[in-house]
DNA sequence: AACCATTATGGAAACGTTTCCAGTTGGAGA
DNA sequence: TCTCCAACTGGAAACGTTTCCATAATGGTT
C-alpha cells in the first residue's frame, strides 16, 4: 500500500533521452529507430519497470481488449465449463473476459448486458433468458459490438454457439421407442420458458408422434419440487402410466431418479430416465444417468472463436451446430410389462411402502 | 455492424449549448448548475443516447473499476461457486470482475496475475498454486493493488478468505476416532502441494496422534488414478489394514468410494470414507458422502467484502476463518471387526471376485 | 556538387473524462 | 449606488497512449 507512482512512457523517453513518439515506436516495434536509441529505450524501460497502461491504450485505440460474458449462473457446471472454454480460447489473444451472472432473471440479464456495454467491452458472449427481448442487446447490436450467444438455438439476427436441441431430443425419443416404450413424459421446470427447453420438448414430441407413440406428458414443476425429491415424488405418483421420462436437464433427471426411488420404483426396471447435458456427476451415480452428452467447453470455445473472427473484421458467420452424443448410462431399459401400457394400474413391484400412500402422506403434512 | 459513432460528453455539451465542464457537472451531479442548463443537458444526453466512456473515466481517475480474479479452474464447482460469490457481492459496487484460470499450473498462475495487473485492475482476488512464490504477486503488492486470497490459509503478508483446514481436518480425525477406527489413511493428489491439502493432512495427523491412533497412512496418487477407479482400486488394495480414509477433497472421496466398490469393499461397512468441501454432488450419491462442508460462495463473498473495504481506503484486515460443518452422510461406520486392526489379513466380506486378483488383473493389462 | 530517397526523430494532436481555476453574473447588504 | 459574495460557467490541463506530420540527418545517385 505504498507509493502509487506509475511509470509512464514519458518517463521512459526522458530516461532514454528521446521523445515519447520514439519510445513508443521502439517499445511497440512499430516504426524506425536507430540501434542506439532502441537500446537506450529498452534499457530504460527495463530499469524503470515500465509497463503499458492498457487504459491509455484503450482510450487511444478505442478498443478495450475486453469481452463481456454473461451466463445465468456459475454454480451450474454447464455454464461454468462454457465460460472456462471461452476463457481458454481467448488465451494469447490479448482479450480478457469480464463476467457477470444473471441468476436466471430476465431483468438482471438486461441490466448486466447494459453494465458490460458501459464498460466498453469490444464484444459480448451471452446466455440469457430472452436475448431477443433485451433492450441492452439491441443497443449492443446498434453500437456494432460483436456478439455471440451460447446455448441458444439460432435466433433472428443473432449468431450463436449451440447444439441442435430439437434433433438431440428426437434421439432420446428414438431410444425410448427402440426399447418399446409407448407412454413417455417430459419433465421441465415451470417458468423455464427457455428456448432450449422448449425446443427439446418440441423435438421429443415430434419424434414420439413420428414413431406412433402417445404424445408425451408434459410435467412441469417448480424449483421447490426440483430440489426436494419427496415433493417431486408426489407429482410423479400422479403419472403411474409413464414408463420413460425425459428430463430437460441432468439435474432434473437426477432429482427424478431420487424421486422414483422414494416411491419404490426401480430405475430402470420400473421407470426409464434420460437427461440432457451430460454433466460429469451423472456418471458418478450408482446408476449412471442416460443423457444427451454435450460439450459446454466446446460451446464456449466455438463462441470465442466466432467472436475473435468478428473482432478481426470478419463478418458474423453462424457456425454449425455442435455435435451431441447419446450416452446410454444405466437408467434405460425396456418397459416393465407389469406397468404402464397394459392399462392396469398395478402397483410397481418391490416397493417397501405403498407408493401412493407414501407420497400422499408427505403432501398432506 | 454499422456506424461506430460514439456520443461523447462534448457532443452533449454542444447540443445543450454549454461547456463540457458544465455538462460533466450536471451529468455527475457533482457541482453547481442552473436549473435551466441542467434541464438542457439532461435532455441532450437523453436524446443523443449518451453514456459515459468508462475508459475516459478510468484514465482520468486512475481507477479502472475492475477487479481481477484468478482461480485454478471453473470446472471445479468449488471455485466456480467462489467466483459466483465474489461476483454477487460486487453487484452494485460499480466494480466488474475480470477472470482468468490457471489450470492448476504455477507458471500460468503467475502469468495470469501479470496479465490482470497489466489490465490495470484495481484489486486482485486469487487462488494460486503458490502465491508466496509469484513474482507478479510481489509486483501487485509493491504497486499497491489491493489483494485478497481465497482458500489459502493465512500466509505471510497476504490477507485471505478461508476455512481453517487444520481444525477442520482434526474434526474428521475426531469422528473417525469416535467410531473406533485405529488405522486411518489420508488420500491426496501427488504434486498437489497446495497449502490446503498440506494443512488438512497436518491437522488430521495431529489429532490422530492426540487420540492415540496410529499415524495416518499418507496415500498419494496421480491424476490418472484419481480419474480411473480401477487404478485407484489397485492402490487401495495395498492398504487392506485401513478402516477409514480421509480424502483431501470430495472428488477424491467419490473416486475412493467407486474404487472400494470395485474391490468389493462395502462403504461404510468395510471402509469408512470422508471428503472435504461439501460439494452438492456428494449428497446425490446413493451413499451420501460424509464430508467437511464449507461454503465457497461465502468465501467469495467475504473476499469481495474485504477487497471493497480496502478499495475504500481501509487498511487490509484479515477476516476470521469461515465456519465449516461436518456433514455425517452415510459413508461412516464403526470398523468391521473382521478387517484391519485385528492384524489378520482376512479378505473383506461379500466380495464377488477376490479383490487382490481383480486389481492385479487390471493393472497388468 | 547538387539532389533525392531513405531513415530517424520528436512535437503535437487526439482519444473522453474530470477538475482546477479564473471569469461572469446577479442579488443582497451597506 | 457601490461592494462583496455566492452561484454559475467554460477554457484548459491532465491522465497515458498512438499516430500524423514536419524536420533532420544520412548515404547514394546523377
Amino acid at each position: 500500500m505504498q507509493r502509487r507512482t506509475t511509470i509512464t512512457i514519458k518517463d521512459v523517453a526522458q530516461a532514454a533521452g528521446c521523445g515519447v513518439a520514439t519510445a513508443s515506436r521502439v517499445l511497440n516495434d512499430s516504426g524506425p529507430a536507430s540501434a542506439d536509441v532502441r537500446e537506450r529505450v529498452q534499457r530504460a524501460a527495463r530499469e524503470l519497470g515500465f509497463s503499458f497502461s492498457s487504459i491509455g491504450r484503450a482510450l487511444q485505440s478505442r478498443r478495450s481488449m475486453t469481452i463481456g460474458c454473461l451466463v445465468p449462473s456459475l454454480a451450474n457446471p454447464v455454464f461454468a465449463e462454457a465460460v472456462q472454454g471461452v476463457q481458454a480460447e481467448l488465451i494469447g489473444s490479448g482479450y480478457q473476459l469480464l463476467i457477470s451472472c444473471s441468476n436466471y432473471d430476465a431483468a438482471a440479464d438486461d441490466a448486466a448486458i447494459a453494465m458490460l456495454l458501459s464498460k466498453d467491452t469490444d464484444a459480448l458472449v451471452a446466455t440469457m433468458v430472452a436475448p431477443e427481448r433485451s433492450a441492452a442487446m439491441r443497443m449492443a447490436r446498434q453500437r456494432g459490438v460483436a456478439t455471440c450467444l451460447m446455448f441458444h438455438d439460432p435466433l433472428d439476427g443473432f449468431v450463436t454457439s449451440y447444439v441442435d436441441n430439437f434433433e438431440a431430443a428426437r434421439e432420446v425419443a428414438r431410444q425410448f421407442a427402440g426399447l418399446g416404450h409407448r407412454r413417455t413424459g417430459f419433465l421441465a421446470l415451470r417458468f423455464s420458458t427457455s428456448d432450449r427447453s422448449r425446443n427439446r420438448y418440441a423435438g421429443f414430441h415430434a419424434e414420439c408422434r413420428a414413431r406412433g407413440l402417445a404424445d408425451p406428458a408434459l410435467i412441469e414443476i417448480g424449483e421447490a419440487e426440483a430440489s426436494e425429491p419427496e415433493r417431486l415424488a408426489a407429482i410423479l405418483a400422479d403419472h403411474p402410466q409413464l414408463t420413460a421420462i425425459f428430463a430437460s436437464n441432468d439435474f432434473l433427471a437426477i432429482a427424478l431418479q431420487k424421486a422414483a426411488r422414494f416411491l419404490g420404483w426401480r430405475v430402470p426396471q420400473d421407470l426409464s430416465v434420460a437427461g440432457f447435458d451430460g454433466i460429469e456427476v451423472g456418471r458418478l451415480l450408482d446408476v449412471p444417468l442416460a443423457t444427451v452428452e454435450t460439450s459446454p467447453e466446446a460451446m464456449g470455445r466455438q463462441a470465442a472463436r466466432t467472436i475473435l473472427q468478428m473482432l478481426q473484421g470478419g463478418e458474423p458467420v453462424q457456425p454449425p451446430a455442435l455435435p451431441f452424443h447419446f450416452r446410454a448410462g444405466a437408467t434405460l431399459a425396456a418397459p416393465n410389462p407389469e406397468t404402464g401400457d397394459d392399462g392396469q394400474d398395478a402397483p410397481r413391484p418391490s416397493s417397501a411402502l405403498p407408493a401412493r400412500t407414501s407420497a400422499q402422506t408427505r403432501m398432506n403434512r
